[in-house]
DNA sequence: GCCCCCTTACTCGGATACCTAGTGTCCGAGTGTGTATGG
DNA sequence: CCATACACACTCGGACACTAGGTATCCGAGTAAGGGGGC
């Protein structure tokens, strides 16, 4: 079980993007966290898709928020990249075999099913609790409170 | 985020083994689940490493657990087959880029990747309080208290 | 001086190669059973 | 009748192809700003 790793540069992304008023380019946002611009893009169109952002073309264009950045939960941001449906899927072998279960007795999921789902719906449930504006005040709070002070002063300085 | 279709096959497997004092062949496995032979014997290879499994070569051989199913829980199945490391892997982008964070100051995960780590201990947490044996009742109460002792039978019948 | 149009540069968006990791399969090494033989 | 040695059939285990999804990239369509020209 592996996560894109575009996971991390979208939610480092509306992290930065939360602290910007106008409208800040990928390629920006590329060079800001070390990514490839083009790949970071792509991603960027993701989030685009799921209206968690807002694309703006033209000469002063780039992505902003939608949302403010309290309203914007961690789940949402992983599930626009890696997609919705679960880790877990059952491929119901209970319906295979000798022993298969008639299909009209699989009108519930199997308990292994069942195992996985409530897993699954804990760890939903953790990052639904999680918002980028949660996020940002981590960050802040590890260094001091100047790191979101410096994005906003670097996106501002040679834009 | 895909998880490794071999979970459901070895934890359906270990399931049956439940139900076995006597080895199970891998074929004997794969035939009752209607899944490849030969797949499901690479991932009872796996479960053998990690210690959930013992097999037994030569002529009446096989696989049997190697401890009670009720203290043999999901998330170890899980991670037999699946790997233990996190989904999410951080990459540590906060030290990249004109805004880098030295070295020296990253002592402790990034608020993202504690975010996911919670996450993650959430989702850990819930399989780990989960039993092959809880799982084993939850499908003999979904069919009327037949399912295992058909097992049992079907086990028994052709051996 | 004001308005309109055009050029320009910059932006996003989707379509296109590449590469790792999961999927699926096969054959060889090892082992316990059962039988035939000799005492 | 019992012990021993052998041959056998069956088991697992790791090594070998194939395929799908994630990774990375590029170029074209569209747009807003800014400058130049006309009224």
């Amino acid at each position: 079980m592996k996560m894109s790793n575009g996971v991390e540069w979208a939610l480092h992304g509306c992290v930065t993007l939360s602290q910007s008023r106008d409208p800040v380019p990928a390629a920006r946002l590329a060079e800001l966290h070390g990514t490839p611009p083009a790949y970071l893009a792509k991603h960027l169109q993701a989030l685009s898709r799921a209206g968690i952002v807002r694309s703006t073309a033209g000469q002063v264009g780039g992505y902003l928020l939608t949302r403010p950045a309290a309203a914007i939960t961690v789940l949402e941001v992983v599930q626009a990249i890696d997609g919705t449906e679960p880790a877990y899927r059952c491929t119901e072998i209970r319906q295979q075999g000798p022993l298969a279960v008639p299909a009209e007795r699989c009108d519930r999921p199997c308990a292994i099913a069942r195992a996985m789902a409530s897993a699954q719906e804990a760890w939903s449930g953790a990052l639904a609790g999680i918002t980028i504006a949660d996020l940002a005040a981590g960050i802040d709070a590890d260094s001091e409170g100047t790191a979101m002070a410096d994005v906003r002063r670097w996106l501002t300085a040679t834009a």
